[in-house]
DNA sequence: TCCATATAGGACTGTTTTAGTACGAATTGA
DNA sequence: TCAATTCGTACTAAAACAGTCCTATATGGA
């Protein structure tokens, strides 16, 4: 299924949540309200996205989260990072070592080409524009609008 | 880390390979000689290709598999379809229920334009390119070549 | 007709990954 | 000093995945 996990999609509601205010403080607890994703795991992604240092901590009594840098210089490809580590979708594109085949293996190269697509796909969509409903215009051509977006 | 299953980018070796000769029969024994995938997996995975209609299977005696269409006509995301099911990034982007927190997360529309911009960049990588060497052209300018080729 | 060789289909098992939980330590503000 | 909050780490339960095996069925040749 070419699947991302859980955790990094709850990871992007959370931080598309403190986009929404960015500079104000959230706490884990209010975030979970909010978002309706379980307290435990809020506080463990906000720990992850902490240490990528795409949010800030304040710690002690009224202290919470916030956004680190603006919505805008943000991507889902750094939240996905943050929180499952390098977007790369075979095992030979991340080591280069290690798949097994790779002797024989003679795609590493197509390989690392789609990778390369994919990495900009969710490079060119900021929590900014997570945060904003989608116009009609994007939805209608899609591929048109993230290829743009990333300057391709 | 957003990944493949093994099972997906073995069965995009073993297609390869058998793209590599077209119209002949190969069969589970050669092929897993020829790409050092285990003999069973072997097996396994082009039950599931058969299923998808990528390859076509003659029984008996001297039987063994071929590819059903002209490895320009087959692409990398037919093969991951076939192993792995529908290319949906999310849970939500794959039934358009159940993820949990759905009636929160405003953000449904733009992982589908993610979705649709990864399932692009799957099918515009066809078999016949995997199975050619790559050019230092498609090496240095991956998004360009990717982009191109599927008219984005 | 019989036998060796292949695929078809399904069941099963062991391993790895992932999601989720828990708890003590450190920090801050009142 | 106390209460609220994050930090770090360790642990557990559950699900997904890779891989194996067995039996049925089809085919070609002796």
């Amino acid at each position: 299924m070419l699947k991302l996990g859980k955790l990094a999609d709850y990871a992007t509601v959370l931080i598309t949540a403190l986009a929404a205010r960015p500079q104000q403080l959230s706490n884990a607890h209010e975030l979970a309200d909010r978002t309706h994703v379980p307290l435990p795991t809020v506080s463990k992604l906000l720990k992850l996205l902490n240490k990528a240092g795409l949010v800030e901590a304040q710690r002690g009594a009224s202290g919470g989260y916030r956004l680190a840098r603006a919505p805008e210089a943000v991507t889902v490809a750094d939240v996905i990072r943050a929180v499952e580590g390098p977007i790369a979708i075979t095992e030979c594109s991340t080591h280069g070592t290690g798949c097994g085949i790779q002797s024989t293996c003679a795609s590493k190269n197509n390989w690392r080409l789609i990778d390369t697509a994919i990495r900009h796909a969710l490079e060119s969509v900021t929590l900014a524009q997570m945060a904003a409903p989608m116009t009609r215009r994007m939805l209608e051509a899609p591929v048109k609008f993230i290829s743009q977006a990333a300057r391709i």
